[in-house]
DNA sequence: ATGACTGCAAAGCCTTTGCACGCAA
DNA sequence: TTGCGTGCAAAGGCTTTGCAGTCAT
């Protein structure tokens, strides 16, 4: 699991913006709130029902546009799993991270992680004639409720 | 490498689409035939703009069609790298299959195999609480073309 | 002859951009 | 006060759909 805690990675990221000369607007605070008390990944629609359930309710394009610089700043990563839909999630500072398996009858996304996984991707990456700096796994197939039915 | 020639899986193709009833229409038949040229994985633009330069101008809307099928008979697997744009590659019936390191200074994409990879996500398959039936691995980072500059 | 196949144009998503206003610093 | 941040509406890009004509069988 991460050493860092949702209220944590909530702080660093308003003290990053913060260092990078990004003013507190409200939008992008509140984008940054919704964002710490999720794990996985929430698409841009998420995030706005999230906000506007909270009656801070944002407009789509300051979603996006909060999304932008934090993916900039490397405090999130976008992903994109299928459906033509990017999905946005925390990016742990001490590069902790976790993978997805996609349920292709619920569309349900589910985080795991895997020790195994990532020693053997750095291994491969040293191999490679590439450098390599980010990786994303996605696994598809039928989750465990879904299965039964 | 896989056992299957492009030409084989041209053929095949074709046949399974025979048999799941679909007729020899000249768009679906053009789209197979540039698929099986290419082992990695083309966007619908691309594959139009191939049909245009080959004298076999097909519409877009027909060549999403067909990959649309194509993927439903798991003759073609569905991609999505990022910039919101789906690619689509053959997909070779033995079960081969390759991943992708995607460069994210020029964009291009290439692909490349590695058996530890493949038997670390198929143990870990059988570990988790998930029927999981296909996966993809991408690798972000610089090629080495970009690299140098 | 019949209904699958195709191309074109229109419609649908998700995402980005333009612009005027409001607010943080 | 300055110019970044925000919302709205419009524009963009990829993909899907509706429809009428065409072609495989």
């Amino acid at each position: 699991m991460s050493t860092h805690t949702h209220a944590a990675w909530r702080e660093h990221a308003l003290h990053q913006l913060e260092s990078a000369g990004y003013r507190r607007g409200e939008a992008r605070s509140a984008v940054v709130e919704v964002l710490s008390r999720q794990d996985c990944a929430l698409t841009a629609q998420e995030i706005g029902d999230a906000l506007r359930r909270r009656r801070r309710a944002v407009g789509l394009a300051s979603v996006y546009r909060a999304l932008d610089v934090l993916s900039d700043l490397k405090l999130v990563q976008r992903l994109e799993m299928g459906q033509g839909v990017a999905r946005y999630e925390p990016l742990d500072p001490s590069g902790d991270h976790h993978h997805h398996l996609v349920c292709q009858l619920c569309g349900n996304v589910v985080p795991f992680d895997d020790a195994d996984l990532e020693s053997t991707i750095e291994r491969l990456s040293d191999r490679l004639e590439f450098d390599v700096d980010e990786h994303d796994v996605v696994l598809r197939g039928a989750c465990s409720a879904c299965r039964e039915r």
